[in-house]
DNA sequence: AATTGTGTAGTTTTT
DNA sequence: CTACACAATT
């Protein structure tokens, strides 16, 4: 019966699968099947009777554990199997036992934006000029500090017997007034969900018991970028049955500098002697090609366990390094390498990916591929859940779920205006303070503030009275509460009625958050509650949103890669300070080079097929142009060079001159703009219709639903319909000029004007189409 | 009190 | 170049 599950894989695939108890670690390299052994090894296990309760899988990332969920159930129908993140484990974990380090069970969990906020108010109530400490750089502190098991009072005992640099100094202050401003609060940060649980495991040995009783069966993937926080928690609930499997690839390891520590594989091994090692060699996915080109990389890093990297699939083509001479060349190079992809090797969109280290490098890369209809999703962009009408709507049902959340009521006590400015908060809070109530509290008892001007105490009464209001009406559907918030407060009056893109796309957004509520409401049905939406939306990110088969070339980052893999893949920008980057590369750190070799290594690894890599000859970053310096890695990975530069450019050039209208960047002015353009008679492939790229949601994310797509800039015809940013909607009624100095006249609308506008540089939209 | 302008700083960021 | 925080305005 067991068999069935395990019979198909390798001999030392099928040695993990079936190895049930004891501790075992599992070192899979790139595309050995790993995601494959470890569901496997789960059905296994439940074939052998162990109860689906006593199982627990963490994973990294909610795309990982979705993943891992649904394979799972695949195999087994009807499973439920505990498969969830770190993060989301600890907090529900901090719910029920959170009291012991001082949690209600409805603490807040604060997003980055908060969590500045909070040291902001920190730094200014302990008199540091926060221009000269940036919350960032202190927040940035905190986190290492905490990563690393090091709580205020550690830190301070810590930096008592070293010597410390003058940050120490700084943080060793603002650390334990931040984790006072967070308690008072009842929030946590990210971090805290780990550090708090951590805690709580090592102070307390029944709870340690009882969870080690409950989870006898725990499954850790993602292993070598765990930090010590997340190695003490799962060790501690190991502790007594031992049945600890981790997965991971110390070639892998990119998270170093979130605080992953690469030893925590020497330390299991430490930990756990009588642990069984297996490792996973065979590549399924690559072309021998490629893994010989990946592998003459890695083994360059001296750090280094060797380690090998086989396979029997084909030969392959050679990986390719594109040069071209500057990123507008270097991404229409790429878009006709793709339709080439597409054509020749009969790939799809969605089979294709474009890897870069910094997100900056996308803009350049969006623009050009939208220009070049290539219908593209970009996992990044603008964070649904970053944008302030989310965050200020969010931060009301916070305050409804946790009346002591002081950054969701500072954030929303003037949200809507009410008149309650700087001045009245800051008398607020520091009432407040000394009563030791909240600011809700404080603000229903304004009236005994003596300073608050009359307007002052009457707006907090009034806004401390909406709330109270709020709460009673909280309980079943999130979706009403959000609606019925949004129309009490009168959150969108201001864009109501009004026709400009902002006011359009702050109601889109306000829509979308109800309409994600409501899907939350549908998923959830009786288990509903507001403290299970706002965690929801708190632990989602937006790699999450990325999908499989969208149809659609995926842009993201190295660091976003892992994990995945395409069978077309363009690694973008392989030059010196870019990848290894510039700050790697301070101090001649060679550890972090190190990381920086293996970034590329995983990105390379994702490529099933066909790699390529580019480099230009110049780079513009933070608006200055430079010549680029080749990344020492090309010397080190086997490839063949191509040059594409402008020099060669004649199918470039004619590739950007078929789309009519479409505007030529000023970069490429080479083209005299007298010559006739040419008019492609034959329109793209089928399959190239411009799809419009969907910036995905997080709304859309909670629930995989579908996309929103923004419109397309692309070419202008007369009588286009168009939408500008402030004159509105309109038709163009004229096109002039060529090239970078195309122009259109539009009259619009609402206003009678007529304007004329450089296609280039104006921010005009079609509409329809 | 809210809008407008000016300065600064800018990897990666599973959660 | 561009986003964002803070200062200087009316």
């Amino acid at each position: 019966m067991s068999a069935t599950f395990t019979d198909d894989l390798t001999p030392p695939q099928r040695a993990a699968a079936e190895h049930i108890h004891g501790p075992l670690l599992i070192l899979a390299g790139p595309g050995s099947g790993k995601t494959r052994v470890v569901t496997r090894r789960i059905a296994n296990m439940l074939a052998h009777g162990i109860s689906q309760r006593q199982i627990l899988a963490i994973t990294f990332t909610n795309k990982a554990a979705g993943e891992m969920a649904e394979r799972v159930q695949s195999l087994v129908p009807g499973t439920k199997v505990w498969i969830s993140t770190f993060h989301r484990f600890c907090a529900r974990l901090l719910r029920q036992y959170g009291e012991a380090v001082g949690l209600q069970s409805n603490f807040s969990i604060l997003d980055t934006g908060d969590q500045k906020q909070g040291i902001r108010r920190v730094l200014s109530d302990l008199d540091f000029d926060p221009l000269h400490y940036s919350p960032d750089k202190v927040l940035w502190r905190i986190s290492t500090a905490k990563n690393d098991l090091l709580t205020p009072e550690r830190y301070q005992e810590r930096f008592d017997s070293s010597v410390g640099d003058h940050w120490q100094a700084v943080v060793r202050r603002v650390y334990p007034a931040y984790q006072k401003w967070l308690l008072e609060s009842n929030a946590v940060d990210f971090d805290d969900l780990l550090l708090h649980t951590a805690n709580l495991l090592a102070e307390n040995p029944e709870l340690r018991e009882t969870l080690g009783d409950r989870y006898r069966y725990i499954l850790v993937d993602e292993y070598q970028d765990t930090n010590i926080a997340q190695y003490q928690i799962v060790a501690a609930m190991a502790q007594r049955h031992r049945n600890l499997c981790v997965t991971g690839d110390p070639d892998q390891s990119i998270y170093g500098w979130r605080g992953a520590r690469i030893e925590n594989i020497l330390r299991f091994e430490r930990d756990f002697p009588e642990t069984k090692t297996i490792r996973l060699e065979q590549n399924f996915r690559s072309t021998q090609a490629i893994l010989e080109s990946a592998d003459a990389l890695i083994v360059n890093n001296t750090q280094r366990k060797h380690k090998s990297l086989l396979t029997d699939n084909t030969a392959g083509e050679p990986v390719q390094l594109l040069r071209f001479e500057d990123s507008q060349h270097e991404a229409e190079g790429i878009s006709k390498q793709i339709r080439q992809l597409l054509a020749e090797d009969g790939l799809n969109w969605s089979d294709v990916a474009i890897f870069y280290r910094v997100n900056s490098l996308s803009r350049q890369l969006e623009t050009t591929l939208m220009r070049q209809r290539i219908p593209f999703q970009v996992a990044a962009g603008v964070a649904f859940y970053d944008r302030v009408e989310i965050r200020d709507l969010l931060a009301y049902l916070r305050l409804i779920d946790n009346p002591a959340d002081q950054a969701a009521f500072l954030r929303i006590v003037n949200k809507p205006l009410r008149g309650l400015g700087k001045t009245s908060q800051d008398r607020l809070v520091a009432w407040a303070g000394q009563q030791g109530v909240t600011l809700l509290e404080a603000a229903a008892r304004a009236d005994k503030i003596s300073k608050l001007s009359k307007k002052a105490v009457l707006g907090f009464k009034a806004f401390a009275g909406m709330l109270e209001r709020f709460s009673l009406a909280s309980s079943g559907s999130v979706a009403d509460l959000l609606t019925h918030v949004v129309d009490k407060t009168r959150y969108t009056a201001a864009w109501q009625g009004i026709e400009n893109e902002q006011a359009y796309e702050h109601l889109a957004n306000v829509d979308e958050l109800v309409n994600a509520a409501r899907q939350y409401d549908e998923i959830a049905g009786s288990e509903v509650s507001l403290q299970g939406f706002l965690e929801q939306t708190a632990l989602v990110s937006d790699t999450d949103k990325i999908q499989d088969d969208a149809g659609r070339v995926t842009l993201m980052t190295l660091h976003a890669a892992k994990g995945l893999e395409f069978p077309a893949v363009f690694v973008i920008g392989v030059e010196d300070g870019l990848i290894p980057h510039e700050r790697s590369k301070r101090d001649g750190n060679r550890k972090e080079v190190e990381e920086e070799r293996r970034l590329l290594f995983v990105g390379m690894t994702r490529a099933k097929q066909r790699l390529f890599l580019t480099e230009t000859r110049v780079r513009s970053l933070h608006g200055k142009t430079m010549p680029t310096i080749a990344s020492p890695f090309l010397t080190e990975l086997i490839c063949e060079k191509v040059d594409c530069g402008t020099f060669g450019g004649d199918t470039l050039a004619a590739w950007s001159r078929v789309m009519q209208g479409v505007p030529f960047d000023e970069d490429s002015q080479e083209e005299p703009d007298d010559e006739p353009q040419i008019i492609e008679s034959s329109s793209p492939p089928a399959s190239a219709q411009p799809v419009a790229p969907a910036l995905t949601t997080g709304a859309a994310l909670l629930t995989g639903a579908g996309a929103t797509a923004p419109r397309l800039p692309l070419g202008f015809a007369m009588g286009q319909q168009v939408r500008h940013p402030r004159y509105g909607r309109g038709t163009v009624i004229e096109i002039g000029g060529f090239g970078p100095r195309r122009t259109v006249t539009v009259a619009f609308a609402d206003s009678d004007r007529k304007e004329t506008f450089v296609v280039s540089k104006a921010p005009l939209q079609p509409v329809g189409n």
